[in-house]
DNA sequence: TTATCGTAAGATGTGCACAACTCGGCAGGA
DNA sequence: TCCTGCCGAGTTGTGCACATCTTACGATAA
């Protein structure tokens, strides 16, 4: 995990950020699902540490959407509804684009193996993945495809977005209302992609097939959904 | 200012939002000019409060890169400075032409009224009006094109770019290092050209002029900079 | 039996005291 | 004269006690 500075030394923001990534990993993995009642005394008691520092992260969880506090109720994990988050996601659409134009980064041969790690890893999960693990893979690839922009605004809403919506996927893929099968072929596909685009050096070839597919994600959630409504 | 609900009872998310909006204000209409050193007591003091929701506001305040907390030192005011921005400053370019394409909303006559009154300010002003009335008239005219898009997440990433990047403009204008009569004239042309645009109906077009007029006001923040380099 | 009110438990929000930290100034010695 | 080390004022970060608010439960009366 991210220790900060290489002195070894934990200084107070990377406290911050270390609480805060793990909040958001346990929210978004639905090791805390939707609704969940979040105390700040037990999170307080895990980290060993008090009730301030909780806050603070609660606080910023709540400016990107991922809770919500209510005074005299507690603190609650918000709902992933795709009606609320159509707007986020749509926006997620372009802004991926955007990854191409903005202050577009080449990268170096140590992202190239990487990369190829992912792939490995997305082949090796086969069919037998859970939903979850492949969440966890999803989350890697795109935290290594954000170095593919230098632009820092850019990337800092990116991963608001990112991790606003990417909760609707899992939820549905572990109610099994999704075609996994279909789901993991598409994202190795995606993945190939990405390769070809990168090897040809055109980002902006890869933020395109990157929008692609997210859109097409979003579309086959929703087209899901009011096949459901009418069944 | 927004006193929340209609009741009239001032809830606790209403103080947080007062607050925030209130010290955002003074830094970017410079009352707190950069490198200023907020106190947290003395603001404690001033607002009647403790410094625990004094803190909440200054760590969102950081969060969005106004201001910087360094323990044992201070929080202050972060530098408006035109080559860390500029990546901001692109991303605002872009997002303000999404505006046109991601839920366009058609205003009502009320919306139609207060830009004519808007207009009417920006000429009335002509070019007795200080560099801070024409940025304070710049705010109110930017909250309110940005009801022009229903899209939530975008207005919220809109906001914030737009107060991390005006400092700048302001900054240079109090130096006296930009033609006031200038940027005075090509405001309230594009003021205009948007209330003939948004009189067609073409809420791309708005966005297009929003972008185009961004664009060229960042130039000229760049050239006026390069020129006084080499001069 | 049902409706209503009061009360207590438990949550977040606030205030205050103290810990941790930085930096300027000053005294002392080489 | 300059360098070094120490100290104290001032600031942010933390912990804890209390205030404030919501909700659920149960007693009580119709």
């Amino acid at each position: 995990m991210a220790d900060g500075a290489s002195d070894g030394v934990m200084t107070v923001k990377d406290r911050h950020a270390a609480l805060h990534e793990t909040l958001r990993q346990r929210i978004c993995l639905l090791d805390y699902p939707p609704a969940t009642h979040l105390s700040e005394i037990a999170l307080a008691k895990e980290f060993g540490t008090s009730r301030t520092p909780v806050r603070r992260v609660l606080a910023r969880l709540e400016e990107e959407g991922l809770v919500q506090s209510v005074h005299g109720v507690g603190t609650i994990v918000t709902d992933a509804d795709i009606t609320e988050l159509e707007q986020a996601y749509r926006l997620r659409v372009e802004l991926t684009a955007l990854t191409g134009t903005l202050d577009p980064v080449m990268p170096g041969d140590v992202f190239f193996k990487r990369l190829q790690a992912l792939i490995d890893r997305a082949f090796e999960m086969g069919v037998s993945g859970t939903p979850r693990s492949f969440t966890e893979l999803d989350m890697d690839v795109f935290q290594t495809l954000l170095e593919l922009t230098a632009n820092d605004p850019l990337r800092q809403v990116l991963e608001r977005l990112y991790y606003q919506t990417k909760r609707l996927w899992l939820v549905r893929a572990i109610k099994a209302e999704l075609d996994l099968e279909d789901e993991y072929r598409i994202f190795r596909h995606e993945l190939e992609a990405i390769q070809i685009a990168l090897q040809s050096g055109d980002l902006g070839a890869v933020a395109q097939v990157q929008r692609a597919h997210i859109s097409m994600s979003f579309n086959r959630l929703v087209r899901r959904r009011s096949e459901d409504a009418t069944g």
